[in-house]
DNA sequence: CGCTTTTGACCCGCGC
DNA sequence: GCGCGGGTCAAAAGCG
């Protein structure tokens, strides 16, 4: 399985400069989830704005796609993704990442201090240093079609809040990775246009290299394809349309993101700040990046130029 | 008994 | 300044 990962982190590294690759699942790559699969040849498409994370998520509606996106290009080759069909989770996700809002903070307050994260472990209820804005963890989001809310990932967690989502008649829950001194974070919710999407946001980075046990009482099941999602204003993944020729797709090869041939993902390109904050958000989203990370895989899909940014 | 979930209250940032 | 919505806290309840 190690063997095959590399292999595919290595041909997605060598798509990157070609503006399309493929990876693999981040909860394959956790090794909580592996099981047998069919071969990915072709994915869904997505756009690159949305692989940048641009999509607010708590936005409605999640999921306008103004245009489709390119096709995918994903050469059979890369086939490592080994999913069960399981009945709870049909394929077709998408994923997204958050940067919008998170950017729009970090542009309003440029200092970043690990105070910041002490201070948010402490009471919510003390006052805050007027001029210090909250820091926030990058955050990695995907959706996943599954009946279950909580997918197991691999890590415990803890629930601590629930709220209604505006729009939605799914509430969103709010849970902490329990390993001390951990901050990890993630919020599920389902997504109002399609209830049988669950959006998953992972926000910062576990600690601990290893994750716990896998509880019985968590679904322990694997979204069968992970796809950035798009951004209503830009590329777009068609989600909704075809649900059952497209799962049946996705299901062949899932696991896979994709980025438009618009995308130059060259070296020598100049990426926006906003690339570079999605892909540190890559980098360093809960188990995916971290097991990337650990297995050594980190600089085979991140530009060195992006890895700074952390 | 210890851990997790529930849930109402509170704080904060943002838009108007 | 005010209202709204997102995010978090913490006491109480639930569960194994």
């Amino acid at each position: 399985m190690e063997t095959e990962n590399s292999t595919e982190i290595s041909s997605f590294a060598d798509q990157i400069s070609t503006s399309s690759f493929a990876f693999s699942s981040i909860f394959d790559l956790a090794g909580d989830h592996v099981g047998a699969g069919a071969p990915g040849k072709s994915g869904s498409s997505l756009g690159f704005m949305e692989l940048l994370g641009i999509q607010d998520l708590g936005d409605p509606p999640a999921f306008d796609f103004p245009e489709p996106a390119p096709a995918l290009q994903v050469p059979e080759s890369s086939d490592i993704t080994n999913l069960p069909a399981t009945p709870n989770s049909s394929s077709i996700s998408s994923s997204s990442t958050e940067a919008a809002t998170e950017e729009r903070q970090q542009k309003s307050s440029t200092t970043v201090v690990e105070e910041e994260e002490q201070e948010k472990t402490k009471k919510a209820l003390k006052p805050k240093k007027k001029n210090q804005k909250r820091e926030r963890e990058p955050r990695f989001a995907f959706m996943t079609k599954s009946e279950v809310d909580h997918l197991e990932d691999g890590y415990r967690w803890r629930k601590y809040g629930q709220k209604a989502v505006k729009n939605s008649p799914f509430p969103r829950s709010y849970y902490r990775c329990t390993s001390a001194m951990c901050g990890v974070k993630k919020r599920v919710e389902r997504s109002c246009d399609d209830p049988t999407i669950v959006v998953t946001t992972y926000e910062g980075q576990h600690t601990h290299s290893s994750p716990v046990a896998p509880r019985g009482s968590t679904a322990s099941i694997p979204p069968d394809s992970l796809v950035f999602a798009p951004d209503p204003t830009g590329f777009s993944l068609p989600l909704q349309t075809s649900q059952s020729h497209s799962l049946q797709q996705q299901q062949q090869h899932p696991y896979f993101f994709n980025f438009p041939p618009s995308m130059n993902f060259s070296p020598s390109s100049d990426p926006t700040p906003s690339l570079l904050q999605d892909m540190r958000f890559c980098t360093s989203a809960a188990a995916a990046a971290t097991l990337l990370r650990d297995h050594g895989l980190l600089q085979d899909i991140v530009p060195a130029e992006m890895r700074k940014e952390e």
